[in-house]
DNA sequence: TGTACATCAGTGAACGCGCGTTCACTGATGTAC
DNA sequence: TGTACATCAGTGAACGCGCGTTCACTGATGTAC
């Protein structure tokens, strides 16, 4: 019992640091991008460059880790902003929390925006396991869109005709996303996924500057535009 | 007059040397991005590392003549797309052209789209004279827009209503590009631009992997979802 | 037309720096009897 | 409870490398008289 409890202390300790490990990488990654350094990092610790070796087997490693993190908090401001709305049938507004959310946490954390949605970075290669953390928020969006076709909230828009290549892609990805949703919805929801991407992209990689002034709002503005686009009620 | 010649000799050996320097570098971009070497340039070309200096002052000066060379031949790019729709009354042609123009630049030279429409590169600073260049897209979206309002073919969407402060940043924006257009005509050309650019940067920046296979279908579909978007006819 | 001088491209050595990673080590902390 | 041993975090030196930039230089090419 008391081996027990050393143990879990020093499995604690070991945790914690590993966390200020990644705290002082995210701060480097404002000044250094994706190609962060390990020396950097350790100096800022006040620790030997070859301490972080017990932490982390390489660079690369660190970098993944810090990747991983940044889809799960996206993934989490995704799921929490959805969650925020208490009337559940609520659509539109479940939809405008959501974005909302992903744009605020994207505004706050611009360079972990950056390293998952910005230019991939040269020579690196995400492993297999950041592929369900990354789809975090697409779930809460597709969900988002099967619950209003449901509820008859969305209805299926009309004259909606996809070529049968596209048409073929996106019932693919409704087997395993939404089965049952309409492929006309989920395009529309598509392209509007893209459009709130784009636009966070537009903003934090400076394409706006000195076009818009106030991006809160032309944000808001866009999102209401997509969310009468896809279907949902205004 | 010789010595013209023999000057005009001299100003033509170093302009084809100055476009060599920079198409070895525009390939080192494919592998070290936006940090990319000098000396490695130097070293494909073959000469000394600080026989570039004779040519570019710095490294961030090469860079820079990289940003700008990419935001021109985007620039034409898109106009040589719009142009070479014949009936100049087709707009929708004309934007599709346009619009399928800038994606095949893009995925001809991913990097140098990644340059300038990816994440900013920490610490470098884009000189004034960026400015124009970057916008020589934007110009022939814009002139798109007033070309169909003009002839009657746009028609100012009913029922948008937009919020004060996105009125203000659209109208200031109007009074520059394209005064007499409505606002929510331009309004509405913003959101299709801005998913035009979603939609090249989800391709190339891997969003789209494992979702979508028929990567031009899916864009042609969404630009034409986006001219009905703005109104243009289908 | 021929010669003296100026311009210019490219060289090679050097400066001072930073990097990722390995490895044998020390000493503290935890574990087993 | 006390001791012998195992685990583990962090050290410090080293490896082999790459980088941007400066500077005095050589030699070829162009210019002016």
């Amino acid at each position: 019992m008391a081996g027990q409890t050393a143990g879990s202390i020093r499995a604690r300790v070991r945790a914690e640091m590993t966390d200020e490990i990644k705290r002082i990488a995210r701060r480097h990654l404002a000044t250094d991008g994706a190609n962060l350094s390990l020396r950097a990092v350790a100096r800022d610790l006040g620790v030997v460059s070859s301490a972080l070796y017990r932490y982390f087997a390489s660079r690369d490693e660190l970098l993944t880790a810090l990747i991983l993190d940044a889809y799960n908090a996206l993934g989490e401001a995704s799921e929490t902003g959805d969650a925020s709305v208490t009337d559940r049938s609520d659509l539109t507004g479940r939809w405008l929390a959501t974005a909302n959310a992903i744009r605020s946490w994207a505004v706050e954390f611009p360079h972990e925006y950056a390293l998952i949605y910005g230019s991939p970075v040269p020579g690196y290669v995400a492993p297999q396991d950041t592929v369900g953390p990354a789809a975090r928020p697409t779930v809460v969006f597709t969900t988002l869109l099967v619950e209003g076709h449901a509820r008859g909230v969305i209805k299926a828009p009309r004259g909606d005709r996809l070529p049968s290549p596209v048409r073929a892609d996106v019932a693919a990805l409704l087997q395993v996303m939404a089965p049952g949703l309409p492929a006309s919805i989920m395009a529309r929801g598509m392209v509007a996924w893209t459009e709130l991407f784009g636009a966070i992209s537009f903003e934090l990689f400076g394409r706006l500057h000195g076009v818009i002034y106030d991006y809160q709002a032309w944000y808001d503005h866009q999102m209401r535009a997509m969310a009468e686009y896809v279907g949902l009620p205004t």
